[in-house]
DNA sequence: CAATCCCTTACAGATATCTGTAAGGGATTG
DNA sequence: CAATCCCTTACAGATATCTGTAAGGGATTG
């Protein structure tokens, strides 16, 4: 089993319960934890450098910003700073969010080996994921259905910049002349029409400020 | 001290770091812990029936959904309906809301005792606010700011409603027919008109879109 | 009780949104 | 290489949005 872990939690309670939890449940010897990502950064990047590393990461994706500087905002920028340093590490986020193409953006991107949804079965699935990934194994907690997923519409980049501005206050034609002027393409207001339309189709919106409501209501803007 | 407390948190390790933490420096003799607004409804209402009644509730406000059919949805229905039947009971919530007027609402009609806003220090906060209202005191995280709520635009009754069907995709006429079918006064199409302007210049959104866009992130509405 | 204030309502005019049609052009297919 | 498909773009017409003006009416003020 691993002998040394770092938990990357920014709310104490959670922090202390998973601590505690895998101290009872599956006596790791050396468990760590922070409530910065820049201090997780740095005690991984130290243990490192005295040749004895961290075998395992558990980190949350969203961490509370407050009036301390810091330079990793997220658990993704997280991850990716420390995949630099250490690729061998192995990851587990330990996070709120439910939605499975997000869920698949971090396996596929930073590499993650397993993920656990925060719920009423947390700890136990946590310690379920730390066994599976012990043994290069992934993990993924049931609630999460990676397979409905595939029916499920994606936003691309350039639906993603239009919403983004729509969510800003642009009208259809300010934004055309925006994309015009930092060379997005493709630029017209009637293509952007044409596409915003389509979102009302794929997301059951009858109209722009339903469609802005809903993927802000499922966080995908 | 409190002899008695039930905590009431969807999340797993979350229950756990706050039983824990409150075994070891409070020494409380007897916390017990649900997962389910039910469950915990329950368990007070058997306590005080076998004159043995909890002193303090602990309770998030969001409990996720699943497959088990429940009749308190939230953490306020289940304050509500334990303040019916044992309104002495003191109160904590412990929640990630950190907006000042949905908190101020919690104290004014829920009639809570403290709030813990979920965060680094939230195990800290939380013996301090068992501490202050042992003494019948009340407690805020030092992080609300309670005071620049004043200033903070308040949304009515009537605005909610209209922004509530505006995200639900209907225009400013089909509201104001609504309104009419559904007795709600003021109801013409230019009140409503008029009601959303005034909410443009109080959040600074250009038009509905945007207003949206902001009030649904903020979870407003 | 006259003046004032605030809310509701109507209406008008300038834009913006939304839907549908159609043309053109690059890429793919047979 | 002709046919087809898909994407981009333009444009038109019906609604919807947004802003501003103004009238009326109830409540408050002096």
């Amino acid at each position: 089993m691993f002998k040394k872990i770092l938990i990357a939690e920014d709310f104490q309670d959670t922090n202390n319960g998973i601590v505690n939890a895998l101290s009872n449940k599956l006596h790791i010897s050396e468990i760590q934890e922070e409530l910065y990502c820049d201090k997780a950064y740095n005690r991984i990047k130290v243990a490192q450098t005295n040749n004895d590393p961290f075998e395992l990461l558990i980190t949350d994706i969203l961490f509370k910003e407050n009036h301390v500087d810091r330079k990793l905002r997220s658990g993704i920028e997280l991850i990716n700073a420390i995949k630099t340093i250490q690729p061998s590490i192995k990851i587990i986020v330990n996070s709120m969010e439910d939605n499975p193409s997000k869920i698949k953006t971090l396996f596929e991107k930073q590499k993650i080996d397993g993920y656990v949804c925060k719920g009423r079965h947390s700890l136990d699935e946590l310690a379920e994921a730390i066994y599976l990934v012990y043994q290069n194994n992934t993990y993924v907690s049931p609630i999460i259905n990676m397979v409905s997923n595939n029916n499920v519409f994606v936003l691309d980049e350039f639906d993603l910049s239009i919403l983004k501005e729509l969510a800003d206050g642009l009208s259809k034609k300010e934004i055309a002349i925006k994309f015009k002027i930092n060379n997005i393409t493709p630029s017209s207001e009637s293509t952007i029409d044409k596409r915003v339309s389509k979102l009302f189709d794929d997301f059951g919106a009858k109209n722009t400020t339903q469609l802005i409501a809903i993927l802000t209501r499922d966080g995908l803007i």
